[in-house]
DNA sequence: CAATTGTATTGGTCTGATGTTTGTCCGGGT
DNA sequence: ACCCGGACAAACATCAGACCAATACAATTG
C-alpha cells in the first residue's frame, strides 16, 4: 500500500479508535508527517482526500480539524459523486426515490411543525408555470428537501438530498416546462402539504409515491 | 478557492461535459498541471481526492483513468463515511433500512433468479448459535447483499451496502450471540428465503420489516 | 478598555530531484 | 513464425526545501 493510503487508514483509525474525535484539532503538517514517517507532500494528499468527503476541515493558518461528522456532512460528498453518476442510471434513482420520498412524508405527516409548514406552502409562493426554471429548481430543492427534514433523520434526509442533485433536477424541470406539466407538478406540491397540515400519513404517501412516479414515467418516455 | 479545489471541480466539469468519459486516460500529470496552471504537487492532491471516491483510478507506472464511474463504485465511498460516522445515530441508520430492506425484498421477489435464491440458502448452511460471530456477521452481509442485489437496482443496493458497514454489524452480531437470540434471527432469514422462493412480494416485505425491525428494538434497548 | 500592530504558527504552493512500476519495442533463440 | 528477456521510455510515487499567505494571539498604543 502506498504511504499516502497508508496515511488515509491511520488517520481514519485514529477516528475510530477515539484517539482522534469530532471538533479535535490535528497535529500540524510538519508534525504529523514525521510521526506517520512520510513527507508532508504526501500527507497532503491523504488529507486533501479526508477533506473531500468531509471527514476533516481545513483551516488556513489555524490547523487542521475532525469534522462534526454528523450525517448532515454525508450530502456533500455522497451528491459529488451522485453528480458524476448522474445519466448513467437515473430510473435506478428514481426507484429509489420512489421507495424513501413516500416514507419520508409518511413519517413527517406525524413530526412536521407549524413553522415547517408554513416554510413549505411559502415555497408555493411567487410560483407558477410562468416562473423561470432556475427557480422551479430551487422551490422542488427546498419542497422535498424540507419533506425529508421533518422527517428527522439525517442519513434520510443526506441520502434523498443526493440523490436530487440540482443539475439532474435542472435538466427534468426543463423538460416539464416544454411539456406544460409545471402547473399538475405544482398541483401535486399542494396537494401533499394540504396532507401533511392534516398528519395524515397515508394520504402523504400515497401522494408522494404518485408525485414521483408521475415523473419516473415522464422521464422513462423522455429517454 | 483555493488551486487545488479548483482543479478538482475542473476534472469534475471535464467529466461532467463529455470531454472526459468513463475509461479515459488523463493527460499526464506534468501536462495536466500546465494545463490547469497549478504545480504537480497540487494537482496530485486533487487526483488523490478524486481517487478516494473512485472517480478516478490511477496505475502507478502507467496513467490515470476516469473509473467506470457505475453506482457499485459508490458502495466504497459511502461506506468509508457512514464507518466514521457510525455510533453518532445508529438508529437513525436503522430507520432508514428499515424502509429500504422491505422495498429491496418486494421488488426483488419479483426478480430474484434460481441462482440468487440457491446462493441465498446456501449462506445458511453451517450456521448455527454455535457459530463464530465473524462467519455470522459475514453471512449477514452476504444475506442482505444478495436481497439487495436481487432487486437489480445497483444503487439501492450500493445505499444499503454502505449503510450496513460490517463494523456495526459485527458489533450487533456479538450482542445477539450474548442474547441468544441468534436462532431466532437465523430461523427469520430462513422464513425471508421462503417468501421469495414463493414469489410472495407482501410477505417478504412484511417479514423484512419485522426482521430489521426486531434488530432495531434490541438495539434501541441496548443503548 | 478598545483598537492596532507584530509576530509566531500553520496551511498553500511551487520547484526540482530521485525512486519505482509498468508498458513497449526489439533482438536473439527455438 | 513464435516466444522470451532485456533495454528503454513513460508515468506515477515520494521526498526535501523554500517561500507565500492567512490566521490567532499577544503586545502595544491611543
Amino acid at each position: 500500500m502506498a504511504v499516502t493510503d497508508e496515511a488515509i487508514t491511520k488517520i481514519k483509525d485514529m477516528i475510530l479508535s477515539g484517539e482522534l474525535s469530532a471538533g479535535d484539532r490535528l497535529p500540524p503538517e510538519k508534525e504529523l508527517s514525521e510521526k506517520l514517517g512520510l513527507s508532508r507532500s504526501s500527507l497532503r494528499e491523504a488529507v486533501k482526500a479526508l477533506e473531500i468527503i468531509r471527514v476533516l476541515d481545513v483551516r488556513r493558518g489555524d490547523g487542521t480539524y475532525v469534522t462534526s461528522l454528523e450525517p448532515k456532512l454525508l450530502t456533500e460528498a455522497m451528491t459529488f459523486i451522485v453528480d458524476l453518476h448522474q445519466d448513467k442510471s437515473i430510473l435506478d434513482i428514481f426507484e429509489v426515490r420512489r421507495i424513501l420520498e413516500p416514507a419520508a412524508a409518511s413519517i413527517a405527516a406525524g413530526r412536521i411543525s407549524l413553522e415547517q409548514l408554513a416554510a413549505l406552502r411559502a415555497t408555493m409562493e411567487d410560483i407558477s408555470e410562468a416562473t423561470s426554471v432556475e427557480s422551479l429548481v430551487e422551490h422542488d430543492l427546498v419542497f422535498h428537501g424540507l419533506i425529508a427534514a421533518a422527517a428527522n433523520n439525517s442519513y434520510l434526509s443526506s441520502i434523498l438530498d443526493a440523490l436530487s442533485s440540482s443539475t439532474v433536477r435542472a435538466r427534468i424541470w426543463r423538460g416539464l416546462t416544454q411539456e406544460r406539466a409545471v402547473d399538475r407538478t405544482l398541483a401535486e406540491h399542494n396537494s401533499i402539504i394540504e396532507a401533511l397540515e392534516r398528519g395524515d400519513a397515508e394520504l402523504a404517501r400515497a401522494l408522494l409515491t404518485v408525485h414521483i412516479s408521475g415523473v419516473e414515467n415522464w422521464l422513462r418516455q423522455a429517454l
